[in-house]
DNA sequence: GCTCGATGTATCGAACCGATACATCAGGAC
DNA sequence: GTCCTGATGTATCGGTTCGATACATCGAGC
């Protein structure tokens, strides 16, 4: 089925879970739900919605709501398609939200399981989260080797290029640090509290914004 | 030619500046010398060279060094292919490695762009930097708008994703900024100067190979 | 009532990936 | 010695994914 698409079904599935969705919204919203660097096409995605379809797991809805009049047009407008989840598809959800192994922490992966953590429990969130930090202690490791090995041979603006490459993977790290010691956190805690996910800061004060930037 | 292909050339031919190399050994030093997200294969890298070839950026050396035996395999082991640029790839490399444009500060771009900036001019330089400084505002607005579109719809986690993504872009931006007052500085100040890149560190210690690439 | 940009579904050729085949060679195990 | 394994090395193929485009409606503004 192709990793990425793996992923995409999986983002499918979630953001239909609460609310059906036509086409056109559902991909603004896979591709802006994670500041994701690669965006799914069309030719991507409705593809693999009609797959979906096929697989029982999705239903198309065509509210004639909105004027749908199949005219004499050759092609073009067929109204607009809403998909909404079908049992099988809730099924599948949860078990694509279960089901833990490497493919759940690849780079491509992390971002929509980790955007669906609040439908899944607390176990396979922890399993998730250490399962990527492994990963990037990995490529922390592959890194820091690539840069003794070469340091010599490189110039300034490469070397920069490397050093910048390594802090980011390093603040990745941190960041799940912090995550998996508010998930700790919130097993010892009475169970329902929130785990406060906000990076080892303190209890969010009510700010109204947080995290907004100024502008 | 396709946009990652397009990145891929530059790569190639800025690797061979220097010194041939063969196709393995070619692909391990594109892949590690930015910690790029995306690996280029096998399947890209081969095709790239021979149409590389074709067009006469690059020659092929095959080195009888190594026992090369063309003895009655069926296929399998051709003998180490070393690739050489020609002129007319060293005229390539400069033209790409001088053009400015939108593809040059894009997220696949920008960073093969910039490992080669030892060999670019200070304006190119500045330039691309520039450009990619307000490629990533673009994605910052993107960001914010979204989420104060959405903040009340999403549950704990997915913007916890949204924060440390937008912290991640607003991070790289300040690098950014950094890398460009350094540019500022070393244009007024001595021709000949490194900028030290360094993100506002103390100016690099000579480490004896100044604006050198090695090998 | 006109254009223009956003919304919307859909497809196609080209680009690209991932897996694999095939082959040599160094090193250690035995 | 020789067998095995893992690294080095070139190459291709099937299938996935992209980017561009076609086609169509609708609201806003002029």
């Amino acid at each position: 089925m192709g990793k990425r698409a793996e992923a995409l079904e999986l983002a499918i599935l979630g953001l239909l879970h609460d609310a059906p969705l036509h086409g056109y919204e559902l991909r603004k919203r896979v591709n802006s739900l994670l500041g994701w660097g690669r965006a799914f096409s069309y030719g991507t995605l409705y593809p693999t919605l009609k797959a979906m379809v096929r697989q029982n797991y999705l239903a198309e809805d065509e509210p004639a709501g909105t004027l749908v009049t199949p005219g004499p047009h050759r092609s073009g407008r067929r109204g607009r398609i809403a998909y909404r989840l079908t049992p099988e598809g809730k099924e599948r959800f949860a078990e694509l939200l279960t089901h833990t192994g490497p493919s759940a922490w690849e780079d491509e992966h992390f971002g929509v399981h980790f955007a669906f953590f609040g439908k899944a429990d607390a176990d396979t969130r922890m399993r998730i989260l250490i399962g990527r930090r492994g990963r990037l202690q990995d490529k922390l490791d592959q890194f820091r080797s690539a840069l003794s090995r070469t340091r010599e041979r490189l110039d300034a603006y490469t070397l920069e290029l490397q050093r910048h490459g390594l802090e980011s993977v390093e603040r990745e790290v941190k960041w799940l640090d912090d995550l998996i010691s508010a998930e700790r956190r919130s097993i010892d805690a009475p169970p329902g509290a929130m785990p406060t996910p906000g990076a080892g800061e303190p209890p969010a004060p009510p700010t109204g914004n947080e995290g907004e930037i100024g502008r």
